[in-house]
DNA sequence: TACATCTAACAACTCAGTTGCATCTAGCGC
DNA sequence: GCGCTAGATGCAACTGAGTTGTTAGATGTA
C-alpha cells in the first residue's frame, strides 16, 4: 500500500490486530487446529461490540488478512459449532456472528436478546435476559429457547 | 380433472376456497384493486393458523388458482404494505407471512411474538404480548418494536 | 524431517428474492 | 355494453447469500 492511489493516509492498524494473540488462546482451547484464518476472523469477531455479517469480517480483513469468502463461511460455522460464537438471523437474511460472553459459558445464549438499530443497522447483542419474562404462552406451547429481539435506536445514535 | 390419471380422488376442495368471499370483502376495504392473485392468496392465509412461505402459498394454489411466483412475491408483499398480513424472518433465511390479527388492526404488530415448531418447523403468531416485558434494556437503547421468538414443541407436535 | 490428516482456496452450484419489460385486465367514463 | 388507461400479471433474466466438491497446501505428531 503506496501513497500513489490515495491522499490520505487510511487507518493502517485495524482493530482485530490486538486481538490476535487473545483470539489463538481461544482456539487453542478447542481440539481443533491453530490457523491464520481462524485466528483472524475471531479476532475480527472479538474486536466488535457489534454482529458481524460474512462480508463485514471479509471486508475488515481484506487488507492485512485477505481470506476466501468460503473460508470465511466455515470458520465462523466453524466458531458457532465450537461454542465460541453465535449467529443471528437479520431481517435482511444475512446471518450475522457475534462472539459469546465467556462468563455465560456453559449454557450459552440459550435465552438471547438483541438490538438492531433502525439507524446505523447494527445488531448487538444484549445478554441477562430474565428467566422468566411475564409472558403467557397458550396452552399447548412448550417453549425450549426465547430470542427477544428489539428495533430501534442504538447508543450511538440515540 | 377426471379420473383417468389418478386412483384415489385427491382432496378437491382445499381449505382455502371457502375463504374466498372473506378476501375479496377485505381487499375491496383497501382502495386497490380486486385481483384474482389477490383473492386467492389471501384466502390462502386466511385459511391458515401458521405462517407461510411464497412456496407453501404457491404450492397451495397450484390446483385451482396457479399463479406465477412473482406474483405470489408481489402480493404477499402487497398485502403487508396495506396492513393485511405481516412477515416474519425465518432461520431458514426465508420469509413466511400471516394474517394480521383484525382485532389489533389499529397497531398492527408493534409488539410481536411467534412460536417456531423444532419438530414440525411450523411458525404461529401469538398475540397479546404485555406491554411492559421485565426486561432492562442498557442504557443508551431506545427500542420501538419488540419481536418475541420462541422455540420449542406446538400444540399439534407436543 | 516425513507423513497423515485436517483446512484453505477455487470454481461451480443452489435457491430465495428482485428487476425489467411486454402483455393483460379491473375499473372507470362514456 | 364499449373502449380506454393505470396498474397488475407473467415470463425471463438477474442478484447475492450461502453451499458443495475437489484439489492443493498447511498443521501437528511420530
Amino acid at each position: 500500500m503506496t501513497s500513489n492511489a490515495k491522499t490520505k493516509a487510511p487507518p493502517e492498524t485495524p482493530a482485530y490486530l490486538s486481538r490476535i494473540g487473545e483470539a489463538e488462546a481461544a482456539i487453542r482451547r478447542t481440539a481443533d487446529r491453530l490457523t491464520q484464518p481462524r485466528v483472524a476472523v475471531l479476532a475480527c469477531l472479538m474486536s466488535l461490540d457489534h454482529a458481524a455479517s460474512h462480508f463485514d469480517v471479509a471486508q475488515a480483513l481484506v487488507n492485512h488478512h485477505p481470506i476466501d469468502r468460503v473460508t470465511v463461511y466455515r470458520v465462523l460455522e466453524w466458531l458457532v459449532e465450537v461454542g465460541i460464537a453465535h449467529r443471528i438471523a437479520g431481517d435482511d437474511r444475512v446471518w450475522r456472528f457475534m462472539i459469546n460472553d465467556p462468563t455465560a459459558s456453559i449454557a450459552p445464549h440459550h435465552q438471547h436478546a438483541h438490538f438492531t438499530c433502525n439507524s446505523c443497522g447494527q445488531t448487538f447483542c444484549l445478554d441477562d435476559v430474565p428467566n422468566k419474562l411475564n409472558f403467557r404462552l397458550p396452552s399447548g406451547f412448550k417453549p425450549s429457547t426465547v430470542d427477544l429481539k428489539f428495533r430501534g435506536r442504538c447508543l450511538h445514535c440515540a
